[in-house]
DNA sequence: CGGATACTGTTCAATGTTAACAGATAAATT
DNA sequence: AATTTATCTGTTAACATTGAACAGTATCCG
C-alpha cells in the first residue's frame, strides 16, 4: 500500500526527472501533503531523489545533466525518448544477450530495462553505471578511448572485444535516417563500431526520434534492409512506410 | 572577483559534498546572503550543484552517493581520502600516462586532477566519467565484465587491453597491508588486473587510509619493495617506517 | 566620457518546511 | 481473537528560507 505509492512516485519522478510537491498532491487527492513530504523523505533515504524547495529531483536525471553540462549535449525531447524506450523494452525477452548504444535515447531505455536475466555490452560508462541497480543484468563494457561529446568508447580494443561475443539483439540509436543513405551518424569511430555491430548481431533494432528522418550525417552504418526493427515515438509519413514494407521492416 | 568567489565555492561544495548557506555566510562575511543565494543558482545553472532547502549539494557527490546505495559500500572517511587524494596529485608531471584504480579513495583522488595534458588509463567507469570535465585529460577505459560491488571492469579484455598500453605511473588502492603479506584485496579479478599493473607500470603508488594497516585481505598483489610511493593521510607507526626504508618506499 | 551590462545589498511578503501531537492502520505476539 | 507494538497518517501552528523588486555600485567597451 504505503510502498506501492512509494514506489509510483518514484517511478514518476525517475521518468519525469523532477516533481513539484503540488504536482503530487493533485495526483493523490485523498493523501494529505505531509505524507507526500515524507514519502519524498523516504526516497531521498535510499538515496534515488534529493528534496529541493517545492518538489524533488531525480538523481539519476541530475547526472545526466551534469554530463550534459560538459558534453554540450541538451537533454531535449524526454518525452519522445521514453515512448520509444518503452516501446522497445517489448522486443525484449529474458536470457537474451543484448547491445545497447550509446546516447540519450539509449540511456532512457536502459532505466526502463526491467531487471531480468540478461547479458549487456555498451560502449557508454553511463549506461552500464545505471544499470547497476538491477542485480540480474551482467554488464559488459566494450572498453577503449571515450569521446567526451559522445560519453562513447570505441578505437581497436572495443572493435576487439566485441568480435569475441554473441549478441542477439542490438539497440542502436541513430543521429539521421534518409531514403538514400540509410543510418547515419556524425563519427568515424563510432560508425566502425555499429556497422560492426550491424554485422555481428542476429537482430538490430533502430531507435530514433522521428525528427531525424530525412536528415543526413557523414557516415552511414546500416541501410534499411540491413535491421529488423525500426522504433519511433510516433508512425511513420507513407514513403517510409512502403520503404519499409519492402524492405520487411518491423516499424514501431 | 566575482568569479573568484563562485570558483571557491564550488570547490568547497565540491570537496564536502554539501553546504548549508548559513555556513557560506561565516566564511564570506562581507558578502551578503542575497549574493551568496545567487552564487549557488549561478552554479546550479552550470550543473554542477542542486539547490536544496538551506543550501546545495555537490551533483559528482549525489552521484556517488547513489551508486554507494547499490553497491553497499560506504562513503566514509571522506577527510583522510580527501589529504590522501591531494598528496598523491603532488607525484604527477604533465604529459604522464597514468592509471587509475577503482574505489572512493581514486575516485577523490579523479575529483582533484589538474585539468592538464595526461593519459589516463581505469578500470573504473564512474572515474571515467568524472574526468570528461578535464578536456585535456585523454580518458581510457579497460572494458570487461563490471562488477556492481566495486564498480570495476576486469576480465580477459581489460587484461589484454592493459597489455597493449604502457604506463608511466599508477595510482592504485589497497584493501589491506601487513608485513607479512603486502597489500591485498578482496576480489580475485581485481587482484589480478593489479597483479599486472604492478609488473607493467613503471612507478606504482599505493593509496590507502591508515585505518587498512595491519589487516589481510585474500589476494596480495604486490608486495612493499614492488612500489614506489605509499600515501596515506597520517603517518605510520614506526615498524612500517623501517620496513619502507629498508625497501626504499617513499612515505607520503 | 557615456551608456550598457553585470554584480551587489536591503527589505519584506510569499512560500515551503518542520516539529509535535493524536488518531488510524497494520504487524507481531500471546 | 485480543493485546501490544510499530508504522503510517493527518492537523495545526511556529518557523525558516526564498525570490521579487528596487536602487545602488562596479566594470567593460566603443
Amino acid at each position: 500500500m504505503t510502498t506501492d505509492r512509494r514506489e509510483a512516485i518514484n517511478q514518476y519522478i525517475q521518468s519525469r526527472g523532477e516533481i513539484r510537491l503540488k504536482e503530487l498532491e493533485q495526483r493523490y487527492p485523498d493523501i494529505s501533503s505531509m505524507t507526500l513530504r515524507r514519502d519524498l523523505e523516504f526516497l531521498e533515504r535510499q538515496g534515488r531523489i534529493v528534496r529541493i524547495r517545492g518538489g524533488a529531483k531525480s538523481i539519476a536525471r541530475l547526472s545526466m545533466i551534469k554530463e550534459a553540462a560538459y558534453t554540450q549535449r541538451q537533454v531535449a525531447n524526454t518525452d519522445a525518448k521514453l515512448v520509444i524506450a518503452d516501446k522497445a523494452i517489448r522486443l525484449l525477452s529474458p536470457g537474451r544477450s543484448i547491445y545497447i548504444d550509446s546516447g540519450t535515447t539509449c540511456m532512457c531505455f536502459a532505466q526502463r530495462l526491467p531487471d531480468q536475466n540478461l547479458f549487456v555490452l555498451t560502449p557508454a560508462p553511463n549506461i552500464a553505471l545505471e544499470l547497476v541497480k538491477n542485480p540480474n543484468i551482467k554488464i559488459n563494457l566494450t572498453g577503449g578511448q571515450l569521446n567526451r561529446e559522445t560519453l562513447t568508447l570505441s578505437g581497436f580494443n572495443a572493435i576487439e572485444y566485441i568480435k569475441t561475443l554473441n549478441i542477439d539483439l542490438a539497440f542502436i540509436a541513430a543521429s539521421a535516417f534518409s531514403l538514400q543513405n540509410g543510418f547515419s551518424c556524425g563519427d568515424y569511430f563510432e560508425a566502425e563500431l555499429k556497422r560492426l555491430i550491424v554485422r555481428k548481431a542476429r537482430q538490430v533494432v533502430v531507435l530514433m526520434d522521428s525528427s531525424k528522418l530525412g536528415s543526413n550525417m557523414p557516415y552511414t552504418f546500416a541501410l534499411l534492409q540491413n535491421i529488423y526493427a525500426l522504433v519511433t515515438e510516433q508512425p511513420l509519413a507513407e514513403e517510409y512506410q512502403k520503404a519499409a514494407r519492402q524492405a520487411h521492416i518491423l516499424l514501431i
